[in-house]
DNA sequence: GCATTAATTAAAACTTTCTGAATTTAAACT
DNA sequence: AGTTTAAATTCAGAAAGTTTTAATTAATGC
């Protein structure tokens, strides 16, 4: 159906009467009442009566000129969201690395909800690696992953932070250099196949030698919970520790060559939507 | 706006690609192709990546499905709208002379509701000869009117109901002959150019000579509120007298040669709106 | 009842949409 | 990496649908 026509129907309901309808609208008369003509065929009844003249609409025209102005209103909604108005706009999917879920999504949705009204989102948690394996599917349109070191060609990064990675230890071994912490206590580590996971073994493999005390978990909280209670010790960005630290726990800041992990924004390399990343990541960096 | 093309991309969303689209809505993968590249042109906007195959949505791309949803929606509620299932469909508007309105509407209505709800309702209130004029001018569709002795050829009439009339005389003077009561009374007379009015006159013209004791008033109720109060005595249709009796009125049904007043649907005569009449007619009766 | 205005009809000009073949392209498979 | 395959695009011509001009018909106003 073409909405066209349910525009001129709008119209000579409006002024009731073919001729000043098709002055409004630009067209012949002949046009107009053809296309009423296919209109009533189309729908299989009368629009209008046309014993009078001009014709006049008959009950049931009057109902279908209703639901015409819907059909209208929602098409209009439909144009409207194509407007290029330099805003967000669309519904997205993005992927979130497990621990920036927990962080950066609150502020991110109330930063959406104020600077990108009319963009919409669905939000899945995975790990780096899987995140980037959807982006290049197609499955995901954007991500926050940390940054790797061997970044995908096909995807473009936008830095989005930066956190320096720290110690927590238990309150009471507070003080004690790596070596011997590594001597008392077992080493607490968060998935080592994850991003952030490769970032930490790199850092912590010079320094804890014995792998048999190390105890591989997969939740920042269940972590930070053991430690708490006087089993191990971890390193995790600051930020994650902060969040479940309390006077049970020490934390140390890594001094020797500051390591710190990026958190990056990452999307399909892909010239059309450059301007999307862009707004996309203001949304996170404000 | 071709609706169809937003069809077509309803189609595509949900099974994922254009071949498989293509063969549910019968037309060749060519033919949709280029349906989808002139929806684009039109709204001005990319909905898909093609940098996939098959394709896939772009974030706007998926709002604009949404948006396409409901567009589709409204267009099926204006076709269903249009289905012509033997029942009474759309906006009617309708005209009852004054004291059938109060009476016939809210069965009407009630009927109306139950027997025909895909139809609604405009009501107006006038003379039997304006709302004739209207339904002629075609600013009606139907009228209850006072049948009248001099049809107009172009109307056509059923029959909804018969009412005999009545006088209404004080309590306090009952069982006196027309002839006496016009001598101690007001004739309080109902209208003489409606419909009823006419008949009233008709009827009362041998009976009451004198013309100067003649009070004309425009409303059934003011009317009886006068007979109440002993200022006169007054003829109208049995129902409407009943309606606003008390122990004050005495009611005193007409013997001679039986006058009674017929309430008729009226509507254009016209071929093929004749079973809509008859629809409506029937609302009225049962 | 005639003149006027408004809507319909018909045929030609035009625009859009569709078809089928040829071509390109992304993904899957050696 | 190169080849195959399936899927989407492009192209030119055919078909369908719309609009226009001009002629015709019908309703309203004087």
């Amino acid at each position: 159906m073409q909405t066209r026509a349910l525009k001129t129907l709008s119209e000579i309901a409006k002024v009731g009467s073919f001729v000043t309808a098709a002055q409004h609208l630009n067209m012949t008369l002949s046009a107009l009442s053809m296309q009423m003509k296919s209109l009533e065929k189309e729908l299989g009844v009368a629009l209008f009566d046309r014993s009078f003249r001009p014709p006049k609409l008959t009950p049931l025209g009057r109902s279908i000129c209703e639901h015409a102005a819907s059909v209208l209103t929602a098409e209009d909604a439909l144009k409207a969201a194509c407007d290029p108005n330099d805003q967000l706009t669309g519904r997205y999917r993005l992927g979130f690395v497990m621990t920036a879920s927990v962080r950066l999504l609150p502020d991110f949705l109330i930063s959406a909800r104020q600077h990108a009204p009319h963009a919409s989102f669905g939000v899945a948690t995975g790990l780096s690696e899987t995140l980037e394996a959807q982006l290049v599917n197609g499955d995901l349109d954007g991500a926050i992953v940390t940054a790797s070191t061997k970044p995908d060609p096909r995807l473009s990064y936008h830095l989005i932070c930066e956190e320096s990675l720290a110690f927590a230890v238990p309150e009471e071994y507070r003080g004690l250099s790596p070596d011997r912490l590594n001597e008392q206590l077992q080493f607490l580590q968060f998935l080592p196949d994850s991003g952030i996971g490769k970032l930490i073994t790199k850092y912590v493999e010079p320094i804890i030698s014995r792998r048999k005390r190390v105890l591989v978990i997969d939740s920042v909280e269940a972590i930070m919970e053991c430690v708490k209670n006087g089993i191990g010790f971890t390193l995790l960005p600051e930020p994650d520790i902060r969040r479940y630290a309390d006077n049970r726990i020490a934390v140390i800041k890594s001094q020797r060559n500051e390591i710190s992990r990026q958190l990056v924004l990452a999307t399909l390399r892909n010239a059309s939507t450059n301007r999307q990343t862009e707004l996309l990541s203001e949304l996170f960096i404000n």
